[in-house]
DNA sequence: ATGGTCGGCAACCGA
């Protein structure tokens, strides 16, 4: 089973882009994030014709969910378990034997402000609804974007980005505690080099060439899960072709 | 250089 994450800055301007990549891919499984869309006007068209179904949960302008899938999916639910729900940061499904959740984590804004605060209490509750929903034994995978680079070797300058709510030792901290009830970074399982980036800011021109990018979508798997993990990689094409997102397709490849 | 460019949506907000 072949499953992809990918942050799209506005499904509907982002068509094109993530139809070739579905066709070039052929994932099972494509979970989106900021798709910017109330539910009513989220385009299902395109996946259906490639014989995918899709899971939704979207709002007007910002944040927004899916799954698009091409094996059913069940048990679909989203938001967390406790207030606020955040309904358009997180969904979830039964798909193909495993169990699958994708979060878009809250961006934080700037460690000075109370949205980090809650970016920090958010993933400290999502720790909470895994504990509280899954088993390690059981085949789980977290995929989205998370929003914080796990380690330096994730971002292209670790002193420079100390301050960030993306590189913050408490954002990294957060991260590292809901990894920390049992799961496996399948990206990392498979590659060890540094200067593999997800997401490159649009608002910096040169930064695709300069390489100034973080390693912020990821995917983590229950090691029930992560045993089966034959290859994991960041898809740069989709960067190159016309109107990209300013975050690149993440892949992994399950032995099931 | 506390800038820059996007998407959504119709003035700015969020990233």
């Amino acid at each position: 089973m072949r499953v992809a994450t990918f942050n799209v800055n506005g499904v509907r301007a982002r068509i094109p882009v993530i139809t070739r990549f579905l066709r070039q891919h052929e994932p099972d499984v494509l979970c989106l994030q900021e798709t910017k869309v109330v539910d009513e006007d989220f385009p299902v068209e395109p996946f259906e014709k490639l014989g995918y179904e899709c899971a939704i949960c979207g709002q007007k302008s910002y944040n927004g969910v899916a799954i698009i899938s091409r094996v059913p999916m069940k048990q679909v639910t989203t938001g967390l378990d406790d207030e606020p729900f955040d309904h358009t940061r997180l969904i979830r499904a039964r798909v193909g034997g495993i169990h699958l959740i994708n979060t878009y984590v809250p961006q934080g804004r700037d460690v000075e402000t109370e949205h980090f605060r809650y970016k920090l209490d958010w993933l400290g509750r999502l720790r909470g609804f895994i504990e509280r929903n899954y088993t390690t034994r059981q085949r789980m995978l977290w995929v989205g974007d998370i929003n914080v680079a796990p380690e330096p070797r994730d971002v292209h300058d670790p002193k420079g980005m100390m301050n960030h709510p993306d590189f913050h030792p408490d954002a990294r901290a957060a991260l590292a505690d809901v990894v920390a009830w049992g799961l496996t970074d399948v990206f990392r399982k498979h590659n060890d080099e540094d200067g593999q980036y997800s997401f490159y800011d649009y608002r910096n021109p040169r930064s695709v060439k300069h390489n100034s990018g973080w390693r912020v979508d990821l995917m983590h798997a229950t090691r029930a899960l992560a045993n089966r993990c034959t290859a994991a990689r960041i898809d740069i094409k989709p960067r190159t072709w016309k109107r990209p997102s300013d975050h690149t397709p993440v892949i992994a490849e399950f032995d099931l």
